[in-house]
DNA sequence: TAACAATGCTTCAAAAGTTGAACTAACTTA
DNA sequence: TAAGTTAGTTCAACTTTTGAAGCATTGTTA
């Protein structure tokens, strides 16, 4: 029930997007935030903006997911930080370039996601400076409850081989985003 | 010259990205975070991670210009806040909506923008309870220097039509993405 | 038209997330 | 072994976000 109604949202809202023009007749449900490039070429601050408001509604849905999971000892920001290392077994640092986070900031993250059991973390034997940093059971069980969930959403959002692709190529344009960014910031504007 | 930098590097990456086995031989300047997805099909906690990502480096690269021109009243969120309004004219409530913001965040951001003179609030005459809000003089001079420095950005990455078109559609999937995670937060999951 | 409900927005206090500077410990090199 | 480098941590300050409660104005209804 719960998925045809979103469903029919994403329905609705794809022809309002393709038509533009967006008269939004007596549609309340549908924010007016999505409506809003008539056609013309998106800038870069429309750009960053819509990333900005799509990156708040994720966090609001993660949290809601992790609420209904029972999940109160962490936020968000922890859960990113668990799927940032996913499988992997990774130093401080390779957790750090993976996510662009800060070393501080990821210091103070890892230090409760530890103390809550959610990560193992095992001194370097070669280099005992370094840590090698990875999901506990407990964290790999979060992750793998999370993902279930967002499946869903996923299935709404992918439904051919022509949506997938399109998929495929925002990724990579966000990834080229990304550099682009990173590099300016590294090297100066 | 910091231009022909960061051209070569996107030069570089777009290659990494589609051999995709990145062997990132001995080339520090790319971050590992942007080779990751090889090939397969993209979740959406990738996609969630990369918005998440993207997201930091523009607050990031956001906060070095305003360093630049010597803005030091407000931060970058202020900022967005200022370009979600733009040439409108606009109702507190019509502004959440649009940045997807909540209630109480939007007026302790606008307090602030019209206290240091970014903005002018004028009570509505129909309905006195309602405020007008629109930028002023000093938050439009803001906006457009800010916007002179991101066009050189919008030149990296978008340099033919077809880019352009790809940035149009990644922008047009971004908006589905956000539909749909906000009608998922809305209608519960 | 007086009472009450709804709307539009603000205030406040607390929590969450982020940043930068200073620090410790371990390793490397001259 | 002294000086320098690297890996990561700590701490204190800051920004951003959240939720509950509040105020004024407008709409509604008895």
């Amino acid at each position: 029930m719960t998925r045809e109604l979103l469903q029919a949202a994403v329905e609705v809202e794809e022809s309002n997007i393709k038509t533009a023009a967006g008269s939004n007749l007596a549609n309340a449900s549908i924010p007016t935030a999505a409506i809003d490039n008539d056609g013309g070429h998106v800038t870069h601050f429309e750009l960053a903006r819509t990333i900005e408001r799509v990156n708040r509604r994720f966090t609001d849905l993660l949290r809601i997911e992790m609420g209904k999971l029972g999940v109160g000892d962490i936020g968000p920001a922890q859960v990113m930080v668990l799927f940032t290392i996913g499988n992997g077994d990774l130093s401080v640092r390779d957790l750090l370039d993976k996510g662009h986070y800060l070393g501080s900031n990821v210091s103070y993250y890892l230090k409760q996601l530890v103390d809550l059991g959610y990560i193992d973390r095992v001194a370097s034997q070669r280099d005992r400076r370094s840590a090698r940093i990875s999901l506990s059971q407990k964290g790999h069980d979060l992750c793998q409850a999370l993902r279930a969930t967002d499946d869903t959403y996923h299935r709404l959002l992918v439904r051919d081989e022509g949506e997938s692709r399109e998929l495929d190529n925002a990724y990579r344009l966000l990834q080229k985003l990304e550099l682009v960014w990173t590099n300016a910031t590294r090297y100066g504007a």
